[in-house]
This record gives C-alpha cells, structure tokens and sequence, in this order.
DNA sequence: GAGTTCACCTTACTTGAAGTAGGTTACCTT
DNA sequence: AAGGTAACCTACTTCAAGTAAGGTGAACTC
C-alpha cells in the first residue's frame, strides 16, 4: 500500500511464492496457529487468492507437503543409485535422510506437521503422498533383498520410515547427535537386529 | 432441559464424564472438528465448565492422551513381566502393543491425534507423555540387551516405538493382518535384522 | 432451622479466523 | 481501440474458542 502498487503476476509464479511463504508459515507458526489473512498479506496479496488457488487451508498445506515430500524423495533416491550392496544402500538412503532433516529444518518442520490433517478430508491424500516414499523404499528393498511376500515389504518399508522419522524427531532435542549417528544408530538395529545384543 | 433437571456432580466424577466424552469426539471426529459445544452439550453441562476444569480445548485433549497412554504403558508393562528371554518379551511387548491397537480403536484412533499439537504450546507435555512409553522400553532393553550407551539405548526406544506406531497405521489400511502377524513383521526385522535378508 | 459459604453451574457475550459473494482493473488479443 | 479474461480486491457471513459476570443448591455453622 505504502509502496508500490501491487503487480499482476501470472499464475503459476503466484503459487510458487504463496508455497514458498505458507511454507514458512507452517513451519514457524504450526498450522492451526498460522492464519491465511497472515499469510496472504504476506505475500502481498489478498486472501480470496489463496482460496482461488488452493481451495482450503488444508489444500494449502497440501500444496506444500507435497512439494516438500517430492524433495525429500528424490534426495534418498538419489542417494541409493550406485551403491554395490544393500548394506551400502541402506546407509547411504539413511544417511541422506538425516542430513536432509538437519539441512532442511523448515521442511522437516512442516512436514511433521502434515499429521495435523488426520482425520480431516485431507488425510487419504497425506497417505498418498507418504506412499510415493514408502514405495521407493520396499522398492529398494525388493531389489536388494528376499522380502518375502509383498504386504510384507510394505510393512517393512513403512516400519523402517516410521521408526526414521521418530528418530529424527529425537535428533531434535539432541544437538549433538549428527547425522552420521543418527545413522550409525538406526543402521546397528536395522542391520543386525537386536539378537546381535542379547545378552 | 426437556428432561431431568440437571443433577450436580462432583469435581472429579464430572471429570471423568468429560474425559470420555472427550475421548469419543477427538477419535471420531478429529481434534479440530470436534467442538467444544458440541463435547459440552454430549457430558451435559455447559461450556465454562470445561474451561474450568481444562482450560483450553488442548488441555483437554491433553487430558485424553494422559489417560490413553497411560493405559497402553501398562498393558505393554505387563506384557513383558515374567518373560525369560530378550527375544520373549520383545515378542510379547510388541503383541501387546498390536493387540490394544486392534480392541481399542478409539483408544488408538486418539493417540493418532496427539500430533495435531506440535507446534503449540502444549506439544512439550506431549513429549513428556511419549517419553513415559519409551523410557519404559529403554529400561527394558537395558535388562535384556548390551545396549551400549545411555543416549543409544533411548534412541533405540524412539526408533522401535516410531516403527510400531507407523506399522500400526499400514495394518488399519490391512485389515486381514492379525495382531500377531504384525508382531511377525516387527519381530523379524527388530530381531534378526535385515542383513539376514540380504541377497 | 435460618443464614452463610463455596463449589458447581449458567447465560450471554467478545474475538478472531475460515471461507465467500460479487465487483474491479490490468493486461493481451485482434 | 474494443472486448475478453485472468488476476485481483473489499466487504461480508459464519462458526468456534474462550471469557465475564452472575445464579443456585447442598453442606456446614450457630
């Protein structure tokens, strides 16, 4: 208002920055705590935008996570090509993951908060997105190893995330643990077992 | 107001009344659908009083958890007492575990919402709660397992209970997966670890 | 048994954020 | 330059969280 006059941007431009800036906003403020008036006058624009554009809040967050759980994918995907064992390509996909949520905190940050949508219209299309990551993994998985049946390399794929994501939300509070740990440690269960020490 | 007039009750009892109810709409509905109207009208009693008892929609929430856990922490304690080996009460714990997740839907159904608090003021008390659970794990490991060092031995309670609560999810999708077959998938990676599998 | 008190309870309000109706303006095409 | 359309806005409704201020009944004194 006090400034320039307010330019028309195109479309697809407009998203990208109303994503950039509810992304901040998510990880910062936490969804609910977060308002759309907020995060248009952000952007520098007016509310019924966002709504043109992403329909609901919900869509909103989507919009973001969705991006985000695409940068994160790839990342560990990126990491797994070239390994010669499945040991190696087990600790480089961790090893790339607990980077990822040190580098990438507002990310990490938003993405822990897609849990906000459970139980919302929203929620089936979450798991969608969390099974593009899970996919990747009993991929992986049924390359590199004997997974038995099929259900049961889902499971482990989903077993195996989950158990990641819970650790990093650990590293969290422990500043002193890098990722080289975080991944030593998740790799000595995973690898091993707990058999290895049984007393 | 058609019908009876309405009885007073004592502090504590009127609590309970309202943690049930409470209980019920969060799993049914979801944390942010639910109202506080409608939980209000639901116990019989007017609005106030739950801000009195709970003084916010998330204290109540948190009221809920509480209790939740506290009940799922007993019966995987229990579980494990008496078990003569790691590998046993391992085994059993995690039965436990997958068997209160499949009887107590609601029960469950509501833990699943203890995530839409992070990034409010009460997701510390969250962590509190969940901390009661791994620590009990973390304790038990360090019975039964070299666990090496403190801090990796309570990341090891983070990563199993994590990997749990995440396969728990996949088996609502799975219906034809039994508790104890769940127990299997856990138990196969957690024991013997994936370098059993590897080709 | 009449008053006093305190815990239990209510009605009626404020506040703030999600979502919407309907109109306006800059840009591009022809 | 006219006209269409995509981008945009102001001003509104609705609904739920949280609150202020006061009412009422049961227990306890005297």
């Amino acid at each position: 208002m006090t400034t320039a006059k307010r330019k028309r941007v195109p479309r697809a431009e407009r998203m990208r920055q109303m994503i950039e800036i509810a992304e901040e906003a998510f990880s910062e403020r936490g969804y609910s705590a977060a308002s759309m008036d907020e995060i248009a006058e952000r952007v520098g624009v007016s509310k019924p935008m966002l709504y043109e554009y992403f329909n609901s809040k919900e869509g909103l967050l989507l919009a973001c996570i969705q991006q985000t759980r695409a940068a994160l994918r790839e990342v560990t995907e990126r990491a797994t090509v070239g390994a010669e064992t499945a040991e190696e390509a087990l600790r480089r996909g961790l090893l790339a993951f607990f980077v990822f949520i040190l580098e990438r905190r507002q990310a990490w940050s938003l993405l822990r908060h897609e849990m906000a949508l459970i139980g919302t219209p929203a929620a089936d299309e979450i798991e969608q997105i969390r099974r593009q990551q899970t996919d990747l993994i009993a991929a992986l998985m049924s390359d590199h190893f004997d997974s038995g049946d099929d259900p049961r390399a889902e499971a482990s794929a989903e077993f195996v995330v989950g158990a990641c994501e819970r650790l990093a939300i650990w590293c969290e509070r422990h500043e002193d643990v890098s990722p080289e740990m975080a991944t030593g440690y998740a790799m000595d269960i995973l690898w091993s077992g707990l058999s290895a020490k049984a007393r």
